[in-house]
DNA sequence: TATGAATGAGCGTTCATTCAT
DNA sequence: TATGAATGAACGCTCATTCAT
């Protein structure tokens, strides 16, 4: 018979961090680790002890695995329409391919974690939901920018459809396997800044 | 997600089927449980089940999950690899619709199986490799048919670009979540059908 | 980057016993244990392996854990309604005596499984059902006792108190703690036998 | 279970309240959940907030979860001997009745508590030697309630016989599931009403 | 006295995979 | 070729409890 079912061993809490602190370094481990082994290569446990807490901590911050998930992608769409915004106001000779390198580069760090966030959109309607709102969001957004610049705005459809194939490139050439396919960045590169500018223009 | 499709009712034949049949019998369960659920959604032991069999059988035809997968992968660019060339010669004043009809339907079809192939590609080896070269025949595939159908043809840099922008169209489109963001599928099928054209022409 | 997160390590499977043969162990060890450490003091892994298995196993046999204790239950109902039916049939002096003993028996065995099936009645449903259901089958099962052996069966009320107040007297007594209340067993035991009488007799 | 009453809006009141009040309000929210959704689906921390506090707090007044559900115990035992002292004075036609009614709601009152108490009973020591003293305690009182109203109280082990009869038949008729059983409640509170009969005469 | 972030062992459960039959 | 019971590491998550503030 197990004596003292009743209660539980004792642990001992090592520091009291700022909670918005911890917030922050859960989700800035989670999206490392969700960008470089997937929502399912991930576990929560690993997301706490890289973070330096361990597994319980993880559960005083967030309901589950994917309301984090859902707050790095949150955090990735914000820092990304901040940059879009600067980059439509680049001016000079080569202020395309400046946009273009900069949403590239979003694509290079985010790579794995889109894939994530594409396949749960697929089997998830939770995460469905919230990648709907952060499109709105996103061609809300651009509307906005334009309407700013001085610029006429192209429909929501044609926004949209811009945003997919500059998306659809930007991932593919991100993923720096071009050369097995006999392709050569450069020239993906160049089918890329042709793109940003149907989005930037009217 | 777990639709009562996938979960489908065992056939009774014990034993005794010829290993061929039963190898498509599991793969084709494979392709409608991964499509429904997805990789991570799906088990080993469901897809047996679905096929009419018990677990151990799954490891008599494949030595792992993911082999399956890439055979059903496989199967998936076939189809849509001769769909696409019976669609180059399309003739008559609608063929770009009917050829972006073709591929839509694909989408559709395929849509969470893609969105799991996209979420290994970022994070399993053996599935970028295999999916890289499906990549390069799909490219092969469509320069000879272009040169079959005396076309001068496009760059394989330019032919992957649209083929990218055309799944990237037709996965939004598939998707059927266009008027939650406020726009109607058939402006959006208006641009798939424009990129077509430029698939499609010199 | 976790090298193929989609495959797991593989394992051995050592024994393929009978299926009834595994969950009658699971089933016995699992009531040894519950009937120990109570339905919260009890994880399935701990079943497992006390019947000579591997966690997994446990699952491989039953959905959840209240499922084995539910299977528990009602084997539990069935050998005491067995011996019900042998008592009520017991001739000679010392008949009530006799009974009121096996009743005993099957308490002074089943004292911390019953009290969790009360916990567990107070809040889960399904539990609350099975047992509810147990309980009519009691009822019809004394019914049909009396008629079988020729005599006036009682309304289904004075049956159900009869066996509830058997059932707190038998606990109490089945609990061995009588000396610290300063009660003499005997005397609690003598109580017991009046209210045999009043279940047997019209 | 977890019904909304227990997970009831926490109090603002900050700190500086006295450390009675505090104590009181915990044993309060305690009682409260407890009897909503037993002992192992009751957590501290959900205390602590039904009560106005945080986690911490909760062990500044109590040294475990036991602790405070033993105290929750004890209250109730005061309670229930102050209303049976009482109902032991009541005169007139119904006084059996009314004794029962008494009785009665406080099982309707306690009825999921009463249940973990005796699940704990059964697995922990210290619960079982808390409870066998308030058993002590009520045999006691009611042999000095007898002795008070002048009447010759009973033996010990009838006492405490009758006490067990009338808490199986109690919670029996508290539980409300009767009518599933195809027995009226009426009947066994008439059972009920007959055995107060046994408590209170000679 | 009260806070509340942190703890961490542990639980219920899953499922890709194995192998004796 | 098919069976199906068994495997067991691992995962998501819980919660009684601690302690620096």
């Amino acid at each position: 018979m197990r004596s003292d079912v009743t209660t539980a061993p004792a642990r001992k809490p090592r520091k009291a961090r700022d909670a918005q602190e911890s917030r922050r370094l859960l989700v800035e481990a989670a999206a490392r680790i969700f960008n470089s082994d997937g929502f399912y290569g991930t576990d929560t446990n690993r997301i706490a002890k890289a973070a330096g807490y361990t597994p319980g901590t993880f559960y005083t911050h967030f309901p589950d695995k994917r309301a984090i998930f859902l707050e790095v992608y949150q955090g990735w769409v914000d820092a990304e329409l901040i940059d879009i915004a600067a980059g439509f106001k680049f001016k000079g000779p080569n202020h395309r391919e400046r946009l273009a390198k900069t949403i590239l580069n979003h694509h290079k760090k985010w790579r794995t974690f889109r894939a994530s966030l594409r396949a749960l959109y697929a089997t998830d309607p939770e995460i469905r939901t919230a990648r709907l709102a952060q499109r709105a969001r996103q061609i809300d957004a651009i509307t906005a920018i334009s309407v700013e610049v001085g610029r006429e705005p192209l429909s929501r459809s044609r926004i949209f459809c811009n945003l997919l194939i500059l998306e659809a490139l930007c991932d593919c050439i991100a993923d720096g396997n071009l050369q097995i396919l006999k392709i050569r960045e450069s020239e993906m590169f160049q089918v890329l800044v042709e793109n940003i500018g149907r989005l930037r223009s009217t």
